[in-house]
DNA sequence: AAAATTAACTTGCTTTTTGCAAGTTGATTT
DNA sequence: AAATCAACTTGCAAAAAGCAAGTTAATTTT
């Protein structure tokens, strides 16, 4: 797995050691907004990852405590990947992300319309997406 | 320089294709919380960047637009790296990374104590710096 | 009940990126 | 005029990413 060790003590950069990738944050996004669970499911992602960095994300990622494994309610040969309360609460970056790409990037028109209630009711829409991910983890 | 393709209309995965790596928001973080403008005092900072990474992100951001090469004040030899608005406008990502490291990851006294300030007051802080910034900006 | 399919990986290999040390060039200081 | 400083560049080894194919256990289909 890819090394994982603290550059220094500041915040940004401890962040950074872990989600400061290309692909760890889709996995988290996958998760949290589109409703995937599943090795297969992630795979099949717009963005195309390879079998082998997925591998080495969900490994990552569960051993610095963003999200487990758990079995699945459909089948025993599925995992079923969930967030912990520490993955969950990676959604504010997520949605600053959606907002500054919304502002200042080329997107699809659904996330330009998302970007626009957004940035309407951020706060309420963080809460209350929050509070939802965090009943379904109990 | 490093590819620049956008993987999908995503807007999560688009900001990503930017800022996804482990050393671009230590740079802009390093212009926008510490004062910081030139290469050596870029290479100063405690995650020891390496010359030819930082050279490459510096021509990366500034390709995206995130900052701009200006002359510094003091001397002819010397580069002042400012941020665009664009780049200013990833303060909200910074901000949320500091909380969520703050309550997640070890950090330092300091951190932790600016952490507890800003959960206190988190968009005040936050439009306080964005002003400021985008004022020395102009 | 055997054969085919699915799910989650692993392996091998090539390409790209990172990291490190040393060198270059123009401006500034001694 | 010589030394130093600032911003890079270059060369090379190590690590990570990307790609195709293979493995194993659990279903599903025939």
């Amino acid at each position: 797995m890819k090394q994982l060790k603290q550059r220094s003590d500041c915040p940004i950069s401890s962040a950074l050691d872990i989600i400061g990738d290309k692909w760890s944050l889709l996995i988290v996004r996958d998760i949290m907004m589109n409703g995937k669970n599943t090795y297969n499911e992630f795979l099949k992602s717009a963005e195309k990852i390879a079998t082998n960095v997925l591998a080495d994300r969900l490994a990552m990622l569960e051993a610095t405590g963003i999200l487990t494994k758990a079995e699945h309610p459909d089948s025993k040969a599925k995992i079923y990947y969930k967030l912990t309360n520490k993955g969950i609460d990676l959604l504010p970056i997520l949605i600053e992300m959606i907002l500054w790409a919304d502002e200042h990037l080329p997107v699809s028109n659904d996330a330009v319309a998302y970007g626009k209630l957004l940035k309407k009711d951020k706060a309420t829409i963080t809460k209350q997406m929050m509070t939802a991910l965090k009943k379904n983890n109990k």
